[in-house]
DNA sequence: TACTTTTGCTGACAGTGTTAGTTTTTTATC
DNA sequence: GATAAAAAACTAACACTGTCAGCAAAAGTA
């Protein structure tokens, strides 16, 4: 009955030629350039082949996005684990945080809907808890280390995001002055936001 | 020759109807369901009378991008203007750039490429410099009110734009917890973000 | 081999931005 | 007012898009 087994290696093996020919497209031409008759050409399958595996073309951008998202948690948590002071873990972040973005800006481009037109909702991708999650945790611990262990750590931790989002999109969409110049901005920034959060 | 005034008057006038009917489609439907059919049925003309007045639809776009961050000038000058002290002046300007994007989301989309192909170089549309000059000499001013005169305006003020964008961003694309959170986490940001700037 | 199920393809629908070519309307001249 | 010239607007098409119903072909089962 390996027969049933074979087909199923099969089914994901093109799911898997799907994506891999979709970020090739991405990557060489741009996510408006995505479509699902250029996608259905490069797998060389006829575009209902697509539909068997993805319920529409947001879905296969959410797959990308969640994708995004998890690799951005694997690297937050991989730079969080690099260093044993709270403070020095959220520089880690915020430079892994950057570093993700500079070298993922496709993903970051649909991970955050800058310029295309993302699927909706989301929010509740769950792969956002990842990020969403490592976040509250590094600004808990950096809020115990700290001299006012009372601070509100939901409300300190949507700073933080905001401010990494902030520069990146920034960076992003108006893109002067190369990068050196907004990595300086963000160290910046950064820096700021944690000698206020441990007074 | 009062004739081609006349004539200069109804192409001026077409033109504001198609502005007008596009805005009122997209605060309707969305940037999405904006199409320059759906503009030339709502003006009553067929589609190439649409192209006399706009080289393109991302022309279209452009315009309504030109037009919110004239507004938005606009409005972080009264906002600079209602304050004496420039710390003062940097809060009502962040209050400002919160409640125009609070007020006008749409406008705020395409400015910023939210979501919607965005009209690619934003960056070189020029009324973003009253934007970007307001918000620089508004940093220097508060700079040199300060104890530290020797701090980077220009990294300040790009640092001030981030956060502001990014909790306006991180909102929009999230939108969890209403406005009230959000307005908070400026609040917050921007408060550190004052101090330190002072020292 | 005959039947059934799965799989994939063709072709269509309704929509998009954009433009070439033609018709209608308006203007100026006689 | 009729007629030729110029301006304006329209029709119809091209090349796309996401999506899907219906049909042909291949693969599995008996």
């Amino acid at each position: 009955m390996g027969i049933s087994e074979r087909k199923q290696r099969q089914l994901e093996e093109v799911r898997a030629t799907i994506l891999k020919q979709s970020w090739q497209i991405v990557e060489e031409e741009g996510w408006e350039a995505l479509s699902i008759r250029k996608i259905a050409d490069a797998i060389e399958y006829s575009t209902p082949v697509v539909y068997k595996h993805f319920e529409s073309k947001d879905a296969i951008l959410e797959a990308f996005s969640r994708e995004g998202y998890d690799r951005l948690a694997n690297q937050l948590a991989t730079a969080k684990a690099s260093q044993a002071s709270p403070d020095k873990q959220l520089e880690a972040i915020s430079a892994a945080y950057w570093r993700f973005a500079q070298e993922h800006p496709k993903h970051y481009q649909i991970m955050y809907g800058l310029g295309i037109p993302t699927c909706q909702m989301v929010r509740d991708i769950p792969e956002i808890r990842q990020v969403s999650d490592l976040l509250h945790t590094a600004i808990d611990e950096a809020i115990k280390s700290g001299k006012n262990p009372d601070v509100d750590g939901h409300l300190k931790a949507k700073t933080f995001w905001s401010i990494l989002h902030g520069l990146v999109a920034m960076t992003m969409i108006s893109a002067p002055g190369g990068p050196e110049m907004a990595r300086r901005t963000l160290d910046d920034a950064v820096q700021g936001f944690i000698k206020a959060l441990l007074n």
